[in-house]
DNA sequence: ATAGTGTAGTTGTCTATACAACTTGTAAAC
DNA sequence: GTTTACAAGTTGTATAGACAACTACACTAT
């Protein structure tokens, strides 16, 4: 604590971590053991252990009880990838947010859907189709289906005021969620609504919210490829 | 410990993840302090301690000095996003990879680049081009920069045995990377390097790996979108 | 040679305690 | 009323010790 004002376990991370990047330690190498560093840094064991905990829940470290730790093989770096709304996303950015609701029902599922959504054929489910702009601009069609168990007032909310993501984590806290993107063209009905060519490619994703024992909903979110773009940044 | 066979720490941390789950919790609220927490289970400070720092570190709950601590208003999930090599990916799935390299050689950088290496303009670096395919078929383009700083033997490397990223990460430890995911159409070339349609829509990956003070290298990675999706899944 | 045993070394977890740093609300002083 | 001071409550960090679970290796007995 007295050479820095970081903490100590935080020292003996950062040592760690420098080793790593220097290329002195590569994937594979052997770690000093605690009891190691617990001498050369002078602490106790438990705050040498919990800088080494820390390193391995983060990924740069692979530990085995009884045999000792190693670099990790995958530098495996936590992206933390938020499934967040649109409406304060696009709010974070300055902009002016506002959507248009092409279609609010309830619907059969066909088999793929109640499959998905954990139900029988021809079960009753909701959906809606809206379309988000940002400062007037058309950024994202979300089409989405919803699980009536988990959300059963779907079709009165008042999507003026608010969003489905929000809505949704409202009534049906998330647990668990499933994503898939790709690459594709959008239906003539989607490059109408966001007012795009049919032939330009968007990014399309595929997402599907778990909440408890329901699957509560799934959503497509097409974004128009000129005007969006995940973008993410690691840092070990 | 007596219950089942959890840790006592992993016990707290899936009871208070059990009332979030559940909505009892919702983001926002308070959670109950340490204390109160260690006198219901009956633990010492430091194992509750741990549970909810972990969770903190999770993204679950923020915890205030002298606050409290409250469930975190966005669920971020950390989903793991592996920064790996496309052939150990291709050999997991069970399938053959093979590549065809395109182009090797050195070449002067232009502003751009130049600016994202981080060195002159018509400073020399080194460029790649090739083609991976998993049972034969194209399903990734990689068009790769890299600094000579980071990798000076790079154009002498027989890719036919290993692969720019492998390669990479052995010559020049990684430290930090950005990333950048859109959909776009390929250049001609790249259609045709694939074998598709230059109508037919990509996933483009571009990423820029840091090594230490340098910017290592620079990539843009595009896969069919017909043939390719990222995929991932979240667990709270 | 092989199989079994034991031991040293390593990580995983838990405890009880201590102090520091910070927030918040209340009470006192002005 | 306003400001200041204080106290209670909360989290952050660190320590010393203890035992458990496991691995790897050397050594012994067969």
């Amino acid at each position: 604590m007295s050479s820095t004002d970081l903490p100590a376990y935080e020292q003996v991370k950062a040592f760690i971590k420098a080793q790593i990047h220097s290329g002195a330690l590569r994937p594979g190498d052997a770690v000093p053991s605690e009891a190691a560093l617990q001498q050369q840094f002078g602490l106790s064991r438990m705050t040498v252990n919990r800088a080494m905990t820390e390193l391995a829940a983060e990924g740069l470290l692979t530990r085995m009880r009884g045999s000792g730790t190693v670099v990790a093989q995958w530098h495996r770096i936590s992206s933390t990838l938020a499934v967040r709304d649109i409406h304060e996303e696009v709010l974070e950015r300055g902009h002016r947010h506002s959507n248009k609701v092409l279609t609010l029902e309830a619907v059969k599922a066909d088999a793929a859907l109640a499959h998905t959504l954990g139900l029988r054929r021809g079960a009753r489910v909701f959906h809606s189709v809206m379309v988000h702009y940002e400062d007037g601009v058309a950024i994202q069609l979300e089409d989405r289906h919803v699980n009536p168990a988990a959300a059963p007032d779907y079709l009165q909310v008042d999507f003026a005021h608010t969003t489905p993501t929000q809505y949704l984590f409202q009534c049906a806290p998330l647990s668990e969620a499933r994503y898939s993107i790709e690459a594709a063209l959008p239906t003539a009905m989607e490059a109408a609504a966001l007012g795009i060519q049919g032939s330009q490619p968007c990014l399309v994703i595929t997402r599907c919210t778990i909440s408890g024992a329901h699957v509560a909903s799934q959503g497509r979110l097409v974004y128009p490829g000129m005007r969006y773009s995940l973008q993410g940044n690691f840092q070990l």
